[in-house]
DNA sequence: TCAACGTACATGACACGTCATTCATTCCAC
DNA sequence: GTGGAATGAATGACGTGTCATGTACGTTGA
């Protein structure tokens, strides 16, 4: 232990504050979204992402790629949601192997149901509190992380 | 939708960035943790609790307090870690409703093996690349999304 | 052309987190 | 004191995420 030191009291103070805010905040949305509109945050996430890309479609490795989720966790989510008739599978002419994933009639009905609320949500819980220096920190502590966790970037 | 304003461009970056970092985060601490000493982060905050403590025990409802956990989650996480043997049950004499966890040989032994090399992880992933500027944002931030999502201060 | 390797995706098993409910005990107003 | 509310905690059911593995197709090079 004395070659390894431990964190500094800010940090550490810094780094449960952060461990929590987000388990809190996460849950708090999970929850606004579910009794709202019946989505869990990444329904939502999905299909945001699908209404977004032409068609209504994306082939599952674009959509892990744009939310930064492993494969299996995706494969599991979709299958959870076109098992409740959000999204819909085609096959992907292109390419044997894949696949192509669709938003579906339902699915669209359901975020433009949710997302005025969540919208509303995510703004009452974590923007309308924050300076807008803050939220430029935020996204450069988030990007940082994230291109050193890239494994496209080991520097 | 007009009279629920969508987010500005630098939020929805924010928002999303962060979303992202943090799944990753957590997932890369997870899975050091888990490959080098068999732990999970959850497991690891429980532990560094009880080892705070006085005479290494402490009440659940103590302990869902310090983590931020909800009560059911604690219940069944303790459950868990007891059938591994890294904490164990007493009941309460000073309240009949009450128990006791307290963390076993076996639990500290774990965390003494693994708490060099997460420290270092939480390190390489997080601190050693942002400022304390940063630092402290993070935390102002954080601290601020805990008090406003506190049940105790709806205000 | 075909073997070897890489890519796109699915799946079973299992750990985890939430909700709803239950239960025992304690607290408190009357 | 006593009945009702509040508190401390456990549990079953169920949705979610990860790991390991499987499978089918594509690509490349000798």
């Amino acid at each position: 232990m004395s070659d390894t030191p431990w964190l500094t009291a800010d940090q550490q103070h810094a780094w449960r504050a952060y461990l929590q805010a987000q388990n809190r905040l996460t849950a708090a949305l999970n929850r606004q979204l579910q009794t709202d509109s019946g989505l869990s945050l990444s329904d939502y996430e999905v299909l945001v992402h699908l209404t977004d890309a032409a068609d209504g479609r994306s082939r599952p490795y674009e959509l892990q790629r744009v939310l930064g989720w492993e494969q299996s966790r995706l494969s599991h989510h979709l299958a959870r949601m076109q098992k409740r008739g959000l999204v819909a599978r085609n096959e992907c002419h292109d390419d044997g192997r894949g696949a192509y994933v669709l938003i579906t009639d339902a699915g669209r009905q359901a975020i433009t149901a949710a997302a005025p609320r969540h919208v509303d949500a995510v703004r009452r819980m974590f923007f309308d509190h924050l300076s807008t220096e803050q939220v430029t920190a935020i996204a450069e502590v988030s990007t940082k992380v994230l291109t050193r966790l890239d494994p496209a970037d080991p520097s």
